[in-house]
Parts: structure tokens; C-alpha cells; sequence
DNA sequence: GGCTGATCATTA
DNA sequence: TAATGATCAGCC
């Protein structure tokens, strides 16, 4: 099977076997219990190979929403993740399904991400996102998110100027899913 | 190997 | 069309 073109395939095999209801939703993906859903990609030694996309971002709404009221927070403060074997080499229907387990961020992990995203909150807000790149954050990221580069989406500038910007979505960096996963199975 | 920026499938 | 689900590919 060609993976280049099953990228999201396996989370949606999840969602459907695990019986998420949100759709593509800006929201959790089981309504009822405000959980999210994420799988975490592993290679043969256990350590997570990728990051994990959190959220798009609306480039006009970050300008004056707190992060308790985030879509970040709202997303991370309980995750449903379940890790998958994820070698390159091995076919997608032979991939081990690990077991998933429910995740609520501690209060030193709530402090980096909430620290992380106000920082780059601040860079929005100020006009700065063609600024931001994929190096800013210990455990939040912020990366392009679009079906190529040269896709651009109207946003609003601070002074409700329009302007046009690369589509974004906040990320967790790989060391960060890898303390989590580690946790869980110690 | 790790990280960053780019890209792909599917659905409402 | 735009949002969801992520992984790919190349530079360091």
C-alpha cells in the first residue's frame, strides 16, 4: 500500500472503531465525554516517530481568547491516546495496535504547554505569524498545516486589516508524546 | 536521527 | 471548500 496517500487513514479507522461522533469537527471527538482522540505513531523501539497535530489555528480568534478558553486546552486537557506501530515497512493492515489509555496533563505539563501557547498567542496577536516557526516551544508547536504552500486563507490583521497567511495548526513535539506514553506504561 | 516545512485522503 | 485525520521528505 502506497502511505504517502493513506496519511489519515489510521485515525479515522480508530474514530470509527472506537466510535467518536464529532466528525471534522472543531471539537472533541466523543461530545459526551469531551475526550479526545489521538493516535501516537511508534517505532520498533517504543518512541513516538512523529508529533502529534493538536488543532488548526483561527489566526483572528487567537487575538483575544485566553487559554482556558483555547481549543489547545480544551483538546489536551483529556486525551484518549492509543499507540500504533508505525514502521514504514510494515503494511498497514499488520500494524499492532497498542493499548489506549486516558491522558489529563499534569500540572508542570499544563504550565509548558499553557506557557508555549501564550507565548506564540502573543506572536498572533501582534501580526507576527510569518514569524513563527516550527522552533518556537518546549512542547507546542506550530507548524503549516495546508494542502501545499502556496495555500493562503484570508485571516484578519490586528487592526481588522486583511491579509493573507499560511493555514497553521498547533502541534506536540515528539519528546513530549514520549514522556506521556512513557508514563502511562510505567 | 531529529526536526521542520510540505503534503495527501476523506468527509460534511 | 475547508476542516478533520496525520505522515512524508529533505535538510541539519
Amino acid at each position: 500500500m502506497d502511505q504517502r496517500r493513506a496519511k489519515g487513514l489510521v485515525g479515522q479507522l480508530m474514530e470509527l472503531a472506537l466510535g467518536a461522533d464529532a466528525g471534522n469537527k472543531d471539537q472533541p471527538d466523543f461530545l459526551g465525554l469531551d475526550v479526545e482522540l489521538k493516535t501516537i505513531p511508534l517505532r520498533r523501539d517504543g518512541r513516538p516517530k512523529e508529533s502529534t497535530y493538536v488543532c488548526s489555528i483561527s489566526l483572528p480568534k487567537m487575538a483575544d481568547r485566553e487559554w482556558e478558553d483555547s481549543i489547545v486546552w480544551r483538546k489536551l486537557k483529556r486525551v484518549c491516546f492509543v499507540p500504533i506501530e508505525s514502521e514504514r515497512a510494515i503494511p498497514l493492515p499488520d500494524r499492532r495496535v497498542g493499548g489506549g489509555f486516558i491522558w489529563s496533563p499534569t500540572d508542570d505539563e499544563v504550565a509548558a504547554l499553557r506557557a508555549d501557547w501564550e507565548r506564540l498567542a502573543a506572536m498572533i496577536a501582534r501580526g507576527q505569524i510569518d514569524e513563527i516557526t516550527a522552533h518556537l516551544g518546549d512542547v507546542l508547536q506550530v507548524r503549516p498545516k495546508a494542502p501545499n504552500a502556496a495555500a493562503k486563507r484570508m485571516t484578519l490583521d490586528t487592526d481588522g486589516a486583511p491579509r493573507w497567511a499560511n493555514p497553521r495548526g498547533f502541534y506536540l513535539r515528539a519528546r513530549f508524546t514520549e514522556q506521556i506514553v512513557a508514563r502511562a506504561l510505567a
